[in-house]
This record gives C-alpha cells, sequence and structure tokens, in this order.
DNA sequence: CCCTTATTGAAAATAATTTTCAATAAGGAT
DNA sequence: ATCCTTATTGAAAATTATTTTCAATAAGGG
C-alpha cells in the first residue's frame, strides 16, 4: 500500500489511525476539517482521539500525501492529493475539490513578476473556485 | 481621504477604532494577525478592543480595503491591498507582502482547466511565495 | 448642540489547537 | 509466536482564536 511504504522509508509506523484517517481522506471528495474527520471516524466505529487527528493531518501534509486548501471566507479544510499536485478547483456550490496541473502555464506569470518585483520565487498557491458540472444542472 | 468616503457612501462611520486599524495595516508590509493590531493598538497608546479588531477586519474586508493572504504553514494573516489587485507575492523571511497583477496571464490557465474539468470558474486565489530583494543580501 | 442610531468594548460563550504524560501497540529481533 | 524497544495514542488540561450579547458610547446629520 501507498501509505504504508511512505511511512516505512521514514521508520514511521502504519497505524489503525492513521489509516482510518487517510480513508475519511479519500472517501470525501471535498476539503474537510479535523472536526468532520473525528466525527466520521465514530460513525464509522473506529473512533480516534482528536488529538490524533490533528497530528496525523500534520504528518500526511508533511510527507505530500494531504494538502490544505483555502475557502473564499472560512478558512482552510484538508484534502488527500496526489505527490507533485500542487492544485485544487473547488465548488463553491457542493465544495467538490478536484486536482489540477498548473505550473507550465504559470511560468510566463512568473517571470513577469520576478522582474517586476526583484524576488526570488520559491512557491505558489493557486486555488480555483467555481461550480462543478453536476451542480451546474440544479 | 479614501477610507472616509468609501464607508460615507455605505452609510458607515468612520470611527477611531476603524481609523486606527486602517493605519497600523498600511504601515505594515507583511501580513499580520488580529493579535498583533491589538497590540500594536495599546502600544502606540490607541488601545482597540480585540472584538472591534476582528469586526473592523471583517468590514475592511468586504470593502476590499483589506485581504487574508495565507502563509506556507500556519495560516492566514491580513493586508492593506489596492482595490481590484487580487495577488501577492509574500517573503519567507522577512513577511513583506507585495502586490502584483495577474489576471491577463491566467486566462491561458483558466481556459484549459475549465475545458478539462467542466468547472465554471468565478473565482481564484493565487499567491507566490520566495524571498525579497532586501533578504537575498544577507 | 441635540438626537438618532451605528458602533464600541467588557464579559462570557464557544470553538480551535497545542501540550503533557502515562498507557498502548507496531514491528523488528529472538 | 513472543518479547522488547520505542513510536504513537488519547484523556485531560492549557492555551489560543473567534463569536455572541448587550448596555454604554460617540459619529455626524439636522
Amino acid at each position: 500500500m501507498e501509505l504504508q511504504s511512505v511511512l516505512n522509508q521514514k521508520g514511521l509506523r502504519l497505524t489503525q489511525p492513521r489509516r482510518v484517517v487517510m480513508e475519511i481522506l479519500e472517501s470525501t471528495s471535498a476539503p474537510i476539517s479535523p472536526q468532520f474527520i473525528y466525527r466520521t471516524s465514530q460513525e464509522r466505529g473506529e473512533e480516534i482521539g482528536l488529538v490524533t487527528v490533528y497530528r496525523t493531518l500534520d504528518l500526511l501534509m508533511a510527507l505530500d500525501l494531504v494538502r490544505r486548501v483555502h475557502g473564499q471566507g472560512g478558512c482552510h479544510g484538508y484534502v488527500s492529493a496526489s505527490p507533485g499536485h500542487y492544485h485544487h478547483i473547488v465548488c463553491r456550490e457542493c465544495g467538490k475539490a478536484v486536482e489540477f496541473d498548473g505550473a507550465q502555464d504559470l511560468s510566463d506569470l512568473l517571470n513577469r513578476i520576478k522582474k517586476q518585483t526583484h524576488f526570488i520565487i520559491d512557491g505558489h498557491l493557486l486555488q480555483l473556485q467555481g461550480i462543478c458540472p453536476e451542480c451546474q444542472n440544479g
């Protein structure tokens, strides 16, 4: 399993709570909160301590298996993510988040900003909002 | 004054606390927290209630005079913003945030994602991270 | 200068997140 | 399969962030 090997490579253990958090994230297409993960684990009869949810999210983020997503007004939620894919488009109706790849299209912009500001640019946060195909027929 | 007229147009009042919050935001080039604004107001001898700081930030955001910025790990801070400019590049050394305009450069990307995902895209969040010119000589 | 009403701020309620530490469980070694 | 080491968990408490409530205050038009 994906998670198993990533953890082992770092001398970390694949535990029940870590498995459950990852499963819940993967079975949910919208960004979700620690609270939501906690409640879902209860409903599934595999209750995890809320503290552990926080810790596990931190870990999964560090491993690049999960990413934080920012809402328009209220702040972040978490989604599982393919390594290397850094962007999401989020539906403002149902909340579903879909990954997309944006690196190439950004290079013109990045070069321009580099020239204009003389910053060294070493990271970016790009996120789109809109309405997904399903919610358009409603 | 800028703030004065924007407020009056909506039947809102220019109060001492609102002036102070705006001044603090404008005198700080990095994104700052409500707490920071609160403490700074104390230091300046123009103390504002923390609750009022929160309310004023909400208001200034609604008026598009202030914008929320997301850090890499820890979450948001607030910066004053020119109306219509929607992006910032943030220095990861000193925290300074500089505005830039990115709308045109994004249109290719947006069109591509539109075709790929069939989302209607009606908003985006773009933020760059890097090192500012000053911090490069250090 | 008065009056109306938007706005403030103190206190308390609520929610979010982090810290601490003893008990537990993963998984390599035997 | 069982033992042993040590990473990991979870309960409780501490800390921090944010929102709500409501009486007192102050902006600014009349």
